[in-house]
DNA sequence: CGCCCGCGTGAGAGCGCTCTCCGCATCCTT
DNA sequence: AAGGATGCGGAGAGCGCTCTCACGCGGGCG
């Protein structure tokens, strides 16, 4: 260490010559190609250890036209990405996986339309080579625009509109919806309410036609939409009450909105599982263990999910498999939930 | 859009013969530098516009030496990361900064030490220009290594040694402390608590030494070493009321402790605030406002802190400062607490 | 024993951009 | 009106890397 930030990095040129081979072969080596003799590897091997050359990417991105990175892009309408940890989690899958196969991570957050004009910008400069979107709402466009910039992209949760050549990662809503509310009822519960998600977004949808599935002729008054907020989850509640005094059961689209709801009960003296048993969705850590009674909710594997969004779009990207081998054509990927007994029911 | 994915991006060549002009003066356009007349200028943008180009960033990059790009490491040695909503705000504050200012951000999560040669490496490439990194430990070697790196840094909340060569941002944690504890006295209370965060890191002890300060003379049995988390905070306040049961204030040294003491008081059937007043830190939005009752606690604007931190690590990257001005010297920075007053004390 | 094939290596041409010259036109000065 | 100062625009040399292509050498075959 000389000067400190004057230290001018190696390039191949000067492995090449500390090993005394062409720029080519110290190439071959560094990218690990085959066909170059043992004592010759051994030796620019040495002379890169030796130099501590690290390749520079922003040369190999311009021949190459790789970036071996992909962007996260987050579309943050209302602020759900600050107040939950579920992105968090999501973004901790998708890193193990990018770091997994030597990718980097570029987080894109937006706000706002003045940022989806930057957003496509980037996407069309050709930064990074794919991109994993999560837009909550189902009319969103960025999903539009990435595929306008020629991004092969990969959406977090079912997108609003059908077309199977959009790719998505996304747990069963419906099948772990249902399972809720078949629990409800096996414990004898009759007067089954649900709090639903904003229904602009297809998680929410799913949600409610789960609990639609098993309960097809529920009054439509305990159905309340929420917003998974804890405060639009103890609105819904309060509505729930004052509409279905005698209701002995709540599947809440949320752990967040069933927080509030807890609450509220309380508030009113309900006692929960006794009076009324309540059922979260997402089994989110933080907020699942710690409600008072911690709840009986559905678990899905976000984790689990960020990993294979990245997963799948870093399979779409790979080269046509030069192999003999049918190029598997990628599909999107619904993950199963399960139903975690606490104690809320 | 002829062949999806096949579109050949233009190329700043392109746009010069389109404009009839040669590539310098195209390229002067579009980095918007002076001395090029009117007409000109005119003629390259309607170029670009029709043409959609978008400058090729790794080649840019490749002569500029420079990325547009910096990393934010985050160190993971638990999993606090994904359980509060406390990086999140801030990597939204750095998110907002870097894109006023045009720079991406690239995300670097840790686990266990194998990660950290891949960092040492990241960085060392020069993919990044500079680095913003949040070590919660003291003896973390993270920043070192970026340091060996020669990559210009900015760490998130005091670093564990002393050395004004390290910049770095956090919030006045013990000036916070000390008005949460004049607070609880100021309100007649005899026996002050603390519940502490991990004793290696140094918001911990920043915010103990405030506690200090304004009770020197405390029973080392008030206080009591937490872990940041709601089980953590439980333990503690169980402890605490064993050994000094007639204890009737607790300042907790974040939100998330504050939940789990909270919840033991409520189980033990001490009042809050009327038996026990309790204040927190942090005043994260969905814990502080949620608990019940919800929290006093001592404020603190994180998302500015991550704005503050990507505003000093660009700074320090700007050249020199060609006019005569006095380069001015970057300084850590420490942002103000205030205590915000709800029904926990 | 000579020819050809093939493997291993080197030479060199760019990838798209920035930036330093350098020439030329324009305008001011005396 | 001539010389110089000034400013605008173009030509061209790389930045560090990958990859194609051509070349040389050795071994198998005829």
């Amino acid at each position: 260490m000389s000067e400190p930030g004057f230290a001018p990095r190696p390039t191949l040129e000067a492995v090449a010559a500390r090993a005394g081979v062409s720029r080519a072969t110290a190439s071959r080596v560094v990218n690990g190609s085959e066909g170059v003799r043992a004592p010759l590897v051994e030796r620019v091997r040495r002379a890169v250890d030796e130099l501590g050359y690290v390749p520079n990417q922003a040369a190999r991105t311009l021949v190459t036209r790789r970036n071996d990175a992909i962007a996260v892009v987050v579309a943050e309408p209302e602020t759900r990405f600050f107040t939950d940890p579920f992105f968090a989690q999501q973004v901790r899958g998708i890193s193990r996986e990018l770091t997994a196969h030597d990718n980097q991570l570029v987080l894109l957050l937006t706000e706002g339309t003045a940022d989806y004009q930057r957003v496509g910008r980037y996407l069309a400069g050709g930064h990074v080579d794919g991109a994993l979107i999560f837009s909550l709402h189902a009319e969103d466009e960025l999903p539009a625009l990435a595929r306008r910039a020629g991004v092969p992209t990969v959406i977090g949760g079912r997108p609003g509109w059908s077309d199977d050549r959009t790719l998505y990662v996304d747990c069963d809503n419906r099948g772990g919806a249902r399972d809720a509310v078949r629990y409800l009822l096996g414990l004898g519960r009759r007067q089954v309410a649900h709090i639903a998600g904003p229904l602009d977004q297809t998680a929410s949808v799913d949600r409610l036609d789960g609990f639609r599935d098993v309960l097809p002729d529920a009054d439509p008054r305990l159905i309340v939409e929420g917003d998974f907020t804890p405060e639009g989850g103890a609105r819904a509640m309060t509505a729930l009450l004052e509409r279905v005094p005698d209701l002995d059961a709540v599947f809440v689209a949320s752990d967040v909105m069933a927080s509030g709801a807890l609450r509220v009960l309380r508030t009113v003296g309900r006692r929960v599982p006794e009076d009324v048993a309540v059922v979260g969705f997402d089994d989110m850590v933080s907020v699942a263990e710690w409600t008072d009674p911690p709840l009986t909710t559905v678990h899905q594997d976000i984790e689990e999910m960020g990993r294979l969004m990245a997963g799948l779009l870093l399979r779409t990207l790979e080269p046509p498999a030069q192999g003999g081998a049918e190029p598997v054509r990628a599909a999107s990927i619904v993950t199963p939930t399960r139903l975690v007994v606490r104690a809320s029911a």
